[in-house]
RNA sequence: CGCGGGAUAGAGCAGUAGGUAGCUCGUCGGGCUCAUAACCCGAAGGUCGCUGGUUCGAGUCCAGCUCCCGCUACCA
């Protein structure tokens, strides 16, 4: 494995709060990974941040008139905040509008610049002379030239599904005015993505063939093939990084050139904060680089962003991108503007520490390989059935006995029969598997594996019957009751990636000793004879029917 | 239009060297009673999106088609 890791997750964009497909598809697997290797005693760092420029926000602001800044402000901290309760381990959780990113993607530019890696263009654009402001095609609504559709955007009508330009329309009206808009000349950088073609397949189509995504090769392969061409890194806004160079003035970078380079000052501003170098983090080959993104980042992370590093030279490149496919809810779409969604501080409030429900759930069902369905009835499924009948019940069920037959002191075993033996032996094993599955960003797969081992452990009891023992062979009993603790220890280490707030509540139950790792599972001895155990409580609770249908109700228009 | 991903029991998923379809949850029946009516065992349930083709034999290969999602929109 690898000297250190370097984890980014997708900067949420500031313009609303936090969802639970934000959380499937690119937090919880992230977090899930830094907690794993952290257990693995490796030196992580786990970057976000919050995506603070571009359009959409100073349009928000225009519409609530308040400043761009207040909405960032605002969003910035609420989406901050939701995810520290959640549990999201980040080491640092930096912004876009922050001085040190400023100037870092500054830097970047006017190197870049510098070194004759753009190309100036100088090409016509939709311009609303009303509000002094280039319109991107979003912005521009008119009549589909195809279907007659008569609000279609000047990028896609949502009538015919034709992708357009927004030259294109008939009758085109400003967005924002409502004027129609006029041509005006402009000037901007662009970043010549076609001469890295040789270099990206090579290191992606070639190099990574076996261990990506199916979904990100294929995506990078129909961009490269399609040839890639120059694209505009500056815009005419006035919200945004101002372009360090001469001829800058009113222009601003692009987002999705300054977006990804906010990992990198992100970084500059914890290593600030803790007395570390960034740089290793980003320039040493013994770093692995992981960017934990949705699908539709994936030509960001794939193309783009590897092309500015590689033009910056001395940056190395990420050695995976897991990008996963999206969560819908309820059958639909997740929608901001429609407010079909189950918003992260919500859920936080409404259900009080729970946040390892749906975290396992968003896990037990992630988007991995195409787009799932998120349904209240599957989150009190797998939360009754799973979490508590499964998981919890058998925690509960060692503990109580315990309680009953030692005092809560574990007892000394006797000879091992070959079910105690078969039972231990899957419990070393168990960290393993869990752990193949991780570095693969099988999630969804190495969450079942965890609860494999409490399934395990429910048969075991089942079959061994330490119940009608007792009064038999108390001998026996002692063996399968110190079998059953070392199955519930395995269980407080293992689960830590995933349950992190049970697998803590767990450890501190057992009063296990907090230096135990990762590795220690395969050592089978967790829990010592005589060791005294703490007062066991209800990991998980049922989660009754009314619950579910305030939350359905909710989501009905 | 083109390109990419997906389409397998009620739900969620496995199934790449082609050979009588598996797992988890749910359902039904039984067992057990330590446990949050939890747990354990068993059963039912699928024309593997559609249509052709290659083959002794295809979910698994080839061709065509249908539907869902995505593709320089600042929605993961």
């Amino acid at each position: 494995m690898s000297k250190r890791y370097t984890l980014t997750a997708a900067l949420p964009y500031t313009n609303g709060p936090i969802h639970i497909g934000h959380l499937a598809g690119v937090y919880v697997p992230a977090d899930i990974y830094a907690r794993y290797l952290r257990l693995r005693g490796k030196e992580v760092l786990f970057i976000c941040g919050s995506d603070e420029h571009g359009v959409a926000i100073s349009m928000k602001a225009k519409k609530e008139g308040i400043t761009p800044k207040e909405v960032i402000d605002t969003y910035h901290h609420l989406i901050k905040d939701s995810f520290d309760a959640f549990g999201i381990s980040f080491d640092y959780y930096g912004r876009t509008s922050s001085d040190i990113h400023r100037e870092t993607a500054q830097s970047f530019f006017k190197k870049l610049h510098d070194t004759d890696c753009f190309e100036t263009q100088t090409t016509n654009q939709l311009y609303d002379a009303k509000e002094d402001q280039f319109l991107a095609d979003r912005y521009v609504v008119g009549t589909c030239p195809k279907c007659n559709y008569d609000e279609a955007y000047g990028d896609q009508c949502e009538a015919c599904g034709s992708s357009l330009n927004a030259t294109d329309l008939i009758e085109p009206k400003s967005a924002l005015s409502g004027e129609t808009p006029s041509m005006k000349e402009t000037t901007h950088w662009y970043l010549p993505l076609n001469r890295y073609e040789t270099f990206l397949r090579t290191w992606i189509l070639e190099g990574h063939k076996d261990d990506w995504k199916t979904n990100v090769l294929g995506q990078v392969k129909s961009w490269l093939d399609d040839g890639l061409k120059p694209r505009a890194v500056t815009r005419d806004l006035s919200w945004g990084i101002p372009v360090p160079v001469p001829g800058g003035e009113n222009k601003v970078l692009y987002v999705w050139f300054d977006a990804p380079i906010g990992y990198i000052s992100a970084t500059k501003e914890w290593a600030t904060k803790t007395g570390n170098d960034w740089k290793p983090y980003w320039q040493d080959t013994d770093t692995e680089l992981v960017h934990f993104i949705g699908k539709d980042n994936i030509v960001f992370h794939c193309i783009i962003f590897p092309a500015i590093l590689k033009a910056m030279g001395d940056y190395i490149m990420p050695k995976n991108v897991p990008a996963n496919e999206f969560l819908n809810l309820e059958g639909q779409k997740l929608s901001t503007s429609k407010n079909w969604a189950v918003w992260l501080h919500e859920y936080l409030e409404e259900f009080p520490n729970k946040q390892d429900v749906l975290r396992y759930v968003l896990t037990a069902n992630a988007p991995e390989t195409k787009d799932n369905d998120f349904t209240w009835a599957d989150f009190q499924t797998r939360n009754n059935s799973e979490l508590v009948a499964i998981f919890g019940n058998f925690v509960n069920r060692v503990m109580v006995l315990m309680y009953k037959y030692y005092d809560s002191v574990v007892p000394e075993p006797n000879s091992y029969t070959k079910a105690d033996k078969d039972a231990l032996q899957a419990l070393s094993e168990s960290p393993t598997r869990i752990a193949d599955l991780l570095e693969e960003y099988k999630f969804r797969a190495a969450s079942q594996e965890m609860m494999q081992l409490a399934r395990i452990g429910n048969k075991y009891l089942a079959d061994e019957e330490p119940w009608k023992l007792i009064k038999t062979n108390p001998e026996r009993v002692a063996t399968i009751m110190y079998t059953a603790i070392q199955l519930v220890a395995g269980l407080a280490i293992v689960s830590e990636p995933f349950l992190p707030h049970t697998a803590e509540k767990l450890q501190s139950m057992l009063k296990l000793n907090p230096n135990t790792g990762w590795e220690d599972v395969n050592k089978v001895s967790l829990i010592p004879t005589n060791h005294n155990l703490g007062e066991a409580s209800l990991l998980f609770e049922k989660i009754e029917d009314g619950i579910i249908e305030i939350q359905q109700a909710k989501l009905m228009p």
